[in-house]
DNA sequence: CTGGGGACGGGGCCC
DNA sequence: CGGGCCCCGTCCCCA
């Protein structure tokens, strides 16, 4: 029988890249800064950026049919060049710093298709890095009549730049692709808060004064004492019995139901607890029986 | 072996 | 943002 595991929302190994476990003790700049941020499609704007205009101009970079995937991997900045690499050729293209690129209202903008590049690194202007984490590890998408900043994971559109940028922060990135390990076990969370809830599974901060037995959370703790002193608050409707436990009288209720909530479908019996259920499965259910 | 109870872990939601 | 609560679910144990 297989077992499931009892995280069983538990992310599990997508990734080797590990975060900086020192984020869990400080929300200093650490949290955008010790990451190891994934590679992801990046779609160059075909008109001029609402931020600072520092981004490469469109029109100065066109779409080489051998270039696939290429990597920026140097941080542009104004007034200077943007070295583009792909597996057989690296190019080098001047920045686009200013809206008044005389080229951006070329003829040719018109039939730009969109650019697909891979960022490794932090794209963004020095000013701006200062103060936004990198919403450019994400999709960045436009079109000629009307720009939009497309989250690559979720496909939210913004219209600023910024809006996307706060996007990736507080949804969308972590949960997307960065995993969080935590230091006590191999266990990996999707979002910083599920693993600080882990980790106090490991730490078990809530102990009780009666037996020393700890737990993770306090309301773990309320269920536990409910033991010591046998309180029972929730009550079955149907029979006298009751349960320190709201899960429990849950599980109970299913006891009177005739009409359970798992069913087999070969059989159409149904079963209380889908345990039961796959036992009878893998017992090899027989309809006539 | 089956069914059910007790205890507890994890994410989501709300305040 | 964090705590409390809810819901879903598993594991262990016992009748």
């Amino acid at each position: 029988m297989i077992k499931m595991p009892r995280s069983f929302l538990v992310k599990k190994h997508l990734t080797n890249k590990k975060p900086n476990y020192g984020i869990l003790d400080s929300k200093s700049d650490a949290l955008h800064t010790s990451l190891v941020y994934l590679e992801v499609p990046f779609y160059i704007p075909s008109t001029p950026q609402p931020l600072e205009g520092w981004l490469p101009g469109p029109s100065l970079i066109p779409t080489p049919a051998s270039m696939h995937s290429p990597k920026v991997d140097r941080l542009p900045s104004r007034d200077t060049s943007l070295s583009l690499h792909s597996s057989t050729q690296e190019i080098t293209y001047p920045l686009s710093v200013s809206h008044n690129n005389p080229l951006r209202d070329s003829q040719s903008l018109g039939t730009m298709e969109p650019q697909t590049f891979l960022l490794s690194q932090d794209f963004r202007h020095p000013e701006e890095r200062g103060s936004l984490p990198n919403p450019l590890l994400g999709l960045v998408h436009s079109s000629v009549s009307q720009e939009r900043f497309e989250c690559f994971d979720c496909h939210k559109a913004y219209f600023t730049f910024s809006g996307l940028a706060k996007h990736r922060q507080l949804h969308c990135e972590w949960q997307c692709h960065k995993y969080f390990c935590c230091r006590y076990c191999d266990k990996e969370y999707v979002s910083l808060g599920a693993l600080k809830m882990h980790i106090r599974t490991h730490t078990l901060p809530c102990v009780c004064k009666v037996c020393g037995k700890a737990f993770s959370r306090p309301w773990l703790l309320q269920g536990h004492i409910r033991t010591h002193t046998g309180e029972k608050p929730f009550s079955c409707p149907h029979c006298s019995r009751a349960f320190a436990d709201r899960s429990n009288l849950r599980a109970h209720l299913q006891t009177h139901s005739d009409i359970k909530k798992y069913r087999c479908k070969s059989c159409s019996k149904t079963f209380s607890r889908i345990s039961l259920l796959s036992k009878h499965e893998e017992a090899g259910c027989s309809p006539l029986s």
